[in-house]
DNA sequence: ATGAAAGCGCTAACAA
DNA sequence: TTGTTAGCGCTTTCAT
């Protein structure tokens, strides 16, 4: 039977309000009552209803954290991390999973409206359509995607591309070839578009494959397809794709990185343990769940005086990645360098 | 401007009543009233706000999920299945993070109790002592680990244990070591219980060595140790110390599974990945969090009519696990059979 | 089948 | 500094 701020009050003898400024507005109620009040809540076992509270308010202390796959080991890191810095401000934070179907996003965003200060989306498709609908019902911030009128974080996947691309380079390799993720990741999109026009300026020729899902058993898969074009190295969209790609490549008898270069991104925990160990684009996912945080933070606090002023509305926030090169990559292969 | 009860009852002309009926009672309610309500709360973008509405039922439609670390590849699978398995039920989930610290556990269940109808425990540690001070305030449910008159879902890793001590036993080993866990983890005292007792029963040396962190770094720096106990083959707490095992006795130039054989538990996805392969204990966790959720919910709805009943409140419902055999075990090697 | 009224736990003017 | 009052959005008797 947990306690109501009336049990409070009745017990020290004051009224509710007296109880209700303890916990929202201290400094406004003398210093000797206070003490009592608390004494007899923390006696009482009372805890403020965040519900009753948000229904007068209108600012629930929650926030919700959407993904497209809590399983997938790119997400874990960035979820610890937002559910982290949310609770160091006092926010509690709900977790959901759009199972990789963009559809649903809007459809939990909807749900959790009422529930929370903020949503932070890391589902990192496209069709923004429906997004306008929802925003201005509650505070948005977009991860790794560009959604007009939606402050966002991007890790910068097409610098660390870049990076893979010159270290690539530097080994001698020639052709690459360019795994390329799902249809409509807005990331991925923006990682092919780099890698084309980088490898154009630096005479490298690149040969693309996909869309494919961003599964270990795509790069299996497509392990026989990457031998084929002839390419000496191999980028890929995620690690995921990379480290299936080693197993594929492990069975058809090509070594990693004696005869191919394997990069990939994310630099998820996997990869270090992978055999050889993956170099890789590292991303900054927990970095990036604290930045969303606050950034969502921020703009709720600021919506009141924000009106048409400039608030965080436009913000983009870039961070920056770092390629990590470990044991799959390699100087091109004589025969094949030219 | 989200729209309330009362923007549909006066579009429709009724009484908000009548609109609440319709959707907590719609039998109740004349069905061509209720398609009217129905259609004007669609036009209006109309939600019934839960947290409203627990204020006056007492059910939030909301659970929460406590693990020790989010970034654990062991429970990413487990809050998946958790979340998919109550919004499936039309419930919300909290997800929060002990950071491996039990003590903040019993804060993050009182933060939540008044937002959540009830809380899936997964932070494998023992301590239950403050626990029954909130049991009452809110439905519980524990995941690998028992706690006096609260419903657990127990995934059997002593039973995993053993289906590898038999493999190895099998294999010709003799000497096995057993890398235990963190101290106050109820799974790896069990584990540990499991193997001495099986061990002895068939004739097997067992060498401890722990307790220990449950990260592959502790696997890294135990690997010579475990090396100089002379056994034939190791059984880790988890795969994460096995992997770094992996790793550590790669540098040693320890050949596994010629020189040594290493079996962990858990099957995290990772495992699949290593080499060699990982032999591991799969534990089920998704089905685990699956049970999880629908124990929360069934004892949530029988709670009513159980007073002194017999509800689900002693239920222990335990989980296989199935022993996966891949690379990394093999025959003992002649010299160290005996 | 629908309406009227009370109240869930709390906060926020306003008064005192 | 504290009390009074009204009301957030909703459900739930009880009438009608």
């Amino acid at each position: 039977m947990p306690s109501t701020i009336r049990d409070v009050a009745r017990a020290c003898d004051v009224h509710v309000s007296t109880v209700s400024r303890t916990f929202s507005a201290p400094h406004l109620v003398n210093a000797r009552t206070r003490a009592r009040i608390l004494e007899a809540a923390e006696r009482l076992g009372y805890r403020p209803n965040r519900a009753a509270r948000s229904l007068v308010t209108g600012r629930t202390g929650n926030i919700g954290v959407i993904v497209a796959d809590i399983a997938n080991p790119f997400f874990p890191p960035l979820i610890k991390a937002a559910e982290q810095q949310a609770r160091a401000r006092g926010y509690h934070v709900f977790v959901a999973d759009t199972d990789e179907d963009c559809l649903v996003e809007i459809d939990l965003i909807r749900e959790l409206a009422k529930q929370v200060d903020g949503v932070v989306l890391c589902s990192p498709r496209m069709g923004n359509t429906a997004l306008g609908a929802v925003r201005g019902e509650v505070g948005l911030v977009a991860v790794n995607r560009v959604v007009p009128g939606v402050p966002s974080v991007i890790m910068d996947a097409p610098d660390g591309a870049r990076q893979a691309l010159s270290h690539l380079t530097s080994l001698g390799h020639r052709q690459v070839a360019l795994l390329v993720g799902p249809r409509g990741s807005w990331t991925s999109a923006r990682i092919t578009r780099a890698v084309t026009t980088t490898a154009r300026s630096s005479g490298i020729t690149v040969t693309v494959s996909g869309p494919h899902r961003p599964t270990d058993l795509t790069g299996r898969r497509t392990a026989a397809e990457i031998v084929r074009t002839g390419a000496s190295a191999v980028l890929a969209y995620n690690d995921l794709m990379a480290l299936g790609l080693l197993e594929g490549l492990d069975s058809l008898g090509v070594r990693v990185p004696q005869d191919l270069s394997v990069v990939g991104i994310d630099d998820i925990p996997m990869s270090r343990f992978a055999r050889p160990h993956l170099t890789t684009v590292a991303m900054p996912t927990a970095a990036a769940g604290r930045a969303a945080v606050d950034l969502l933070l921020r703009e709720e606090s600021s919506e009141t005086t924000e009106e048409e002023g400039g608030g965080t509305r436009g913000i983009r926030l870039t961070l920056p990645t770092t390629l990590v090169i470990r044991d799959s990559t390699g100087p091109a292969p004589a025969g094949r360098a030219g």
